[in-house]
DNA sequence: TGGATGCTTCGGCGTGCGCCGAACCATCGG
DNA sequence: CCGATGGTTCGGCGCACGCCGAAGCATCCA
């Protein structure tokens, strides 16, 4: 009775959480991808029809947002609140008195640089886009992103192409949300094309059966010369290697 | 289909949150005080049988628990994993774009230190639980509380009388969750004694038309001679009350 | 232009579940 | 012992909603 306006709302939200497709969609949104109907349909496991009812209901509560390419639509997360209360459902759900495991140190140096597809992630990649949004660089906006005539620029001595598309109808310029920074870092054309370009220069070098990049030493000075990046990139020793118990 | 064990158990956890008379319930329960079926009933506004079949359910997925007391049924929330699974649905609720409004001065005063029915709450009433235990004069564990033998000499020797109730059956010794801190502090005859005993000494008094309690300069010497608290209880200075915009 | 693919809308089926009335247990007061 | 009060269990009603088949748009490719 009290209270009601609250209530309500948050009753109506959960309850959009609260279906096993929906839920299903979400929790393979929580990756930071963007993705189509069709492949949230098949992570549901249910048929298209019911897959476009559910989406139209998320987007209508704003949970999701769209964004529309050919005939390819791309949902994410909404925001970073949604994503937040997606990850404090997932803690209730995995029966509370477990503690939060803590991240091994594979974990560590997932989080601090990896491959998200085609384009880098992690902390690495969340400085770098962050970096470039303060000089201007780039502007980045909600999934989208614009690159500015000194970014342009900038790119052009780095090496990187930020001319019209050859024969994709990719955009060039994406946010993705980052899975570990809960940030956004940079995707699209230009992202992936900064992947190739850091491999290129051997600034990062893959690790063997993993999505995790190490940083070698000619990459700290790279990144930081050319981005200004201040922060140290090694992979930092983990306080919970030390806490008995966790040991295999 | 990949993914499918944590998304269905999210799914469960949501969708019970997901209906409105539960909802309700939670969020009456967010503030901490542990509150009886037929409280809840009224709050969900639904009749008492029904109320029954939904704190079943609760139960049953461990986001509540509950005490017996004589006739009555103390429900609360089953950990602070649900507390924070429900904020950030609120958080979602209340859409999205609206940024979290920063407390004004007036709920600094009451994070400070406010009552909570007959006994304090804030963050002077979690110090004095933490410096209780910690000197092992009280040992709290999940709702319940004890005294130990060492507890009730202290306490008597500062004019509580820990000694069996009189005319109640209410327990000596209670924890609340602390809805601004988020940590449990004193309750029950205990709790309530000592309000009342700092009333009288004149440490804290009560603010008009508001819960908030102002710790007077006795009350300041008095917490620390007794209690061992080192913090100091001004009401902090607000960042946000230079921020443009907050101003009425 | 025609066919393939991705996605949405429409309509109808089935069922899960929230609701209440009534009856049933437990505890307190006298 | 008795009634009063708080809480739960049982049974049946009814709606809301998730599901799919079929049809309808939009976009890409040849």
């Amino acid at each position: 009775m009290l209270n009601m306006a609250s209530g309500n709302t948050i009753a109506e939200v959960a309850s959009l959480i609260g279906d096993a497709a929906r839920a299903n969609m979400l929790s393979a949104l929580m990756g930071g991808q963007a993705l189509t109907a069709g492949e949230l349909a098949h992570h549901a496991g249910v048929t298209a029809q019911t897959t476009s009812g559910h989406l139209a209901k998320l987007l209508d509560a704003r949970l999701l947002a769209v964004e529309k390419q050919g005939r390819h639509r791309y949902y994410r997360l909404a925001s970073l609140e949604v994503a937040q209360a997606i990850h404090a459902l997932m803690t209730v759900a995995a029966s509370g008195p477990k503690r939060h495991r803590p991240a091994g140190p594979r974990d560590a140096a997932l989080r601090l640089a990896r491959t998200c597809y085609d384009h880098m992630a992690g902390r690495l990649a969340v400085a770098i886009a962050d970096s470039l949004c303060d000089r201007d660089y780039l502007r980045l906006s909600d999934g989208a992103g614009l690159v500015t005539q000194e970014g342009r620029r900038f790119f052009c001595d780095f090496g990187l192409d930020t001319g019209p598309p050859l024969h994709s109808r990719r955009p060039l310029c994406r946010t993705c949300l980052d899975w570990s920074e809960r940030r956004p870092h940079l995707a699209g054309r230009l992202g992936a094309a900064l992947l190739d370009k850091a491999l290129d220069l051997g600034w990062v070098a893959r690790m063997p059966q993993s999505r995790a990049l190490r940083i070698t030493r000619a990459g700290e000075m790279g990144f930081a010369a050319t981005f200004g990046l201040v922060s140290d990139w090694r992979v930092p020793a983990l306080p919970q290697d030390a806490v008995p118990g966790t040991a295999p």
